[in-house]
DNA sequence: GTTAGGG
DNA sequence: CCCTAAC
């Protein structure tokens, strides 16, 4: 702190323009291409769909004859003892990522073999049955292999019937699979796939009162329960802070955008940014749109949002494709055992029914209990039958003149960008996440049989990074609940096409696309016998956007995709602030690269430019009023440093390059 | 790849 | 934060 008297320069000075105007320079706005028949592309992906829909529908047949070792939903379950053993499991063709795998796999189900396979279901439909202690040996793998094995086997035919299937999570073995979730799923997709083993269990186990889970439009939350920003606590000792040395730099890690950098080898190419925020950006705008249609009046508090979180809706965007939250579906025939349901929904935050409105009566004739409940059986286990997750909705958008091969893949990467990076499950209660993984059922109230309707499951990416955005049970409290930081939901309901043989993750099936007219409800008759091709269920955007189109018609040149994704908004902190303003009273404000280096070397989520831009702000923050200031105030001797080295340096004008050693 | 500035 | 021009 005392070398900054040396500058010589406390105290505000009325900052000369130093340099030459950059308006100056000659800046061509670009004209924006004129949009215009993207409207073509509703009846394009209408008819594709419909295409689709029917090979599906052919193959999904055709394989219910010989698919008599359908797996029902199998909850994955990592056990941490075994996973190096699992491993092997990843050469099998289970592409990146068990988790996912689950997940799509219980989306698969026809309509057409759905009651063959309930028969499955209560008869041999199990496959296999880890112990629920921990007990797994090689007998274990064996099955699991077979399971994997039968699965690609199902994928090959396109169609992978999944019945229920009542998982049985006993609590012995949660702690277990939390740890796990934990340090595998987020931390580490890789070894968490290796790591995920199917747990189910027979049926027959589980009939005697079976709780239904639906799981539906899963959607994104925080899952930063534990990845927390070390900036969250003294970031900045004193001793850091210190100008001697070099030191003083922003040492945290930030998990999320780590993570991903670390997977895509740290490139710092600009033409290529991770999928998983392409579709994440786009929920984001869908959701704030959404956001806008449902609270109107929101606009009326424009002033309340001027970073831009709600403009992107407007912006020009290369996006192609989209998640949607989904609505309720049901694109699996309910199950006469299920006579208790549960349907558990999350809805990314916009809207939904209440998860009170239990889909019984359209999901069970004989609903005789409409009141769930969560059945607690006398060993103090829970069961949970986890119906589906749901998929959701997924926005494609292709060029008229786009094949269906390129369509398929589209629709694949739109796949692979939401689930590439692996998912976690969230679990939701009261419409607020369980961020304790290492709480009991008990403990959190699960196992209550009160809290059966408040109980939800999300998907999440598990380059999640935001706060969460999900509604169960109690919609309305999370459509005013921070918008702009919403996590994006991973919706995805439509067509899911063979061209996805390839990546060993899905199977074409029936569902393909779902009617969908209202957003908001919650239909309980079930989609499966009316499996429609809505062709709003492919929205088309923009025209100029195809230049940024994933998909590549055959034959013609393979452009690369290009996702482009808005970042999500890092306020910085009051420590980053310090930190940047240290740096740049050191080396001024044309070094931004410097200051990069030398404050935020390890805050990847920093860029120069955002430095520079953030500089930016500050030295308008401090001319401004302190009443004009928004967001987490900064301590004003900060700002006033902030003055004062912008005074200093717009003077000096980088006379002394090398301030520093 | 950086920097500066407008959006 | 994004985008772009100008280096």
């Amino acid at each position: 702190m005392v070398k900054r008297l040396d500058y010589g320069f406390r105290g505000f000075q009325v900052p000369p323009t130093a340099r030459r105007p950059r308006s100056t320079r000659r800046r061509g706005h670009s004209e924006k291409s004129s949009e215009g028949g993207q409207a073509c592309a509703f009846e394009l992906l209408a008819s594709l769909a419909g295409k689709l829909l029917q090979e599906s529908e052919s193959s999904a047949s055709s394989n219910a004859i010989e698919g008599n070792h359908h797996h029902g939903f199998s909850h994955s379950v990592v056990e941490k003892e075994r996973q190096d053993e699992v491993s092997p499991l990843i050469a099998k063709g289970v592409h990146n990522g068990s988790c996912a795998e689950s997940i799509f796999t219980t989306e698969m189900e026809s309509k057409k073999s759905s009651q063959k396979c309930f028969e499955h279901a209560e008869t041999d439909c199990v496959v296999e049955c880890v112990s629920v202690n921990n007990n797994c040996n090689s007998e274990c793998r064996e099955k699991i292999e077979a399971h994997v094995n039968s699965k690609n086997l199902g994928w090959e035919n396109k169609f992978v019937h999944n019945s229920n299937r009542l998982v049985e999570i006993p609590e012995d073995v949660r702690e277990s699979c939390d740890a796990n979730i934990k340090n595998g799923f987020r931390r580490e997709p890789e070894a968490s796939n290796s790591g995920v083993k199917e747990l189910t269990l027979d049926n027959k186990f589980s009939l005697k009162d079976p709780l239904e889970l639906c799981i539906n439009s899963p959607a994104l939350i925080d899952s930063n329960n534990d990845v927390r920003s070390p900036f969250c606590g003294e970031l900045f000792p004193k001793a850091s802070l210190s100008r001697h040395g070099n030191n003083n730099r922003l040492g945290f890690r930030d998990d999320d955008e780590n993570f991903l950098r670390r997977n895509k080898v740290r490139t710092k190419s600009k033409a290529f940014r991770p999928p998983q925020r392409v579709a994440c950006r786009r929920i984001r705008q869908m959701l704030t749109s959404k956001h806008r249609k449902v609270a109107p009046n929101l606009k009326d508090y424009g002033h309340s949002r001027t970073d831009g979180g709600v403009k992107p809706l407007y912006r020009k965007r290369k996006t192609c494709y989209s998640f949607e939250r989904s609505r309720h579906s049901s694109l699996f025939k309910r199950r006469k055992f299920f006579g208790r349901s549960i349907v558990i929904t999350s809805d990314g935050g916009v809207s939904s029914d209440s998860v009170s409105n239990s889909p019984n009566k359209g999901m069970d004739g004989d609903n005789s209990n409409s009141s769930a409940k969560l059945y607690v059986s006398k060993d103090s286990h829970v069961k949970f039958s986890i119906k589906s997750f749901r998929i959701p909705r997924l926005y494609v958008e292709v060029p008229r003149a786009a094949t269906v091969g390129s369509l398929k893949r589209t629709v694949k990467e739109a796949l692979m960008a939401m689930l590439g990076g692996g998912v976690h499950v969230g679990v939701l209660l009261h419409g607020k996440k369980v961020r304790d993984d290492n709480r009991t059922l008990r403990q959190t109230g699960i196992s209550c049989e009160q809290s059966h309707d408040k109980l939800g499951f999300v998907l999440e990416p598990s380059s999640s990074q935001a706060s969460p955005a999900v509604c169960v049970g109690e919609p309305s409290r999370c459509k005013t609940s921070q918008p702009t930081r919403s996590r994006e939901a991973h919706v995805l309901d439509s067509g899911i096409t063979d061209a996805l043989q390839d990546s060993s993750l899905l199977t074409n099936t029936g569902n393909l696309v779902e009617s969908n007219h209202d957003s908001t409800s919650f239909s309980t008759d079930t989609l499966a016998d009316k499996i429609t091709t809505d062709a709003r269920a492919l929205v088309t955007f923009p025209t100029r956007s195809i230049e940024a189109l994933a998909v590549v018609p055959a034959g013609q040149k393979t452009r690369q995709s290009e996702f482009v994704q808005r970042r999500t908004r890092r306020p910085f902190s009051v420590s980053e602030v310090e930190a940047l303003v240290e740096a740049v009273e050191e080396l001024g404000t044309g070094r931004w690269r410097d200051v990069k280096l030398r404050a935020f070397e390890n805050a990847d989520h920093r860029t120069y430019v955002d430095l520079k831009d953030k500089w930016k702000t500050l030295v308008h923050t401090a001319k401004i009023g302190p009443q004009q200031r928004r967001g987490e105030p900064v301590p004003e001797e900060l700002l006033d440093r902030v003055l004062a080295a912008h005074a200093y340096w717009s003077n000096h004008q980088a006379k002394v390059p090398k301030l520093e050693p």
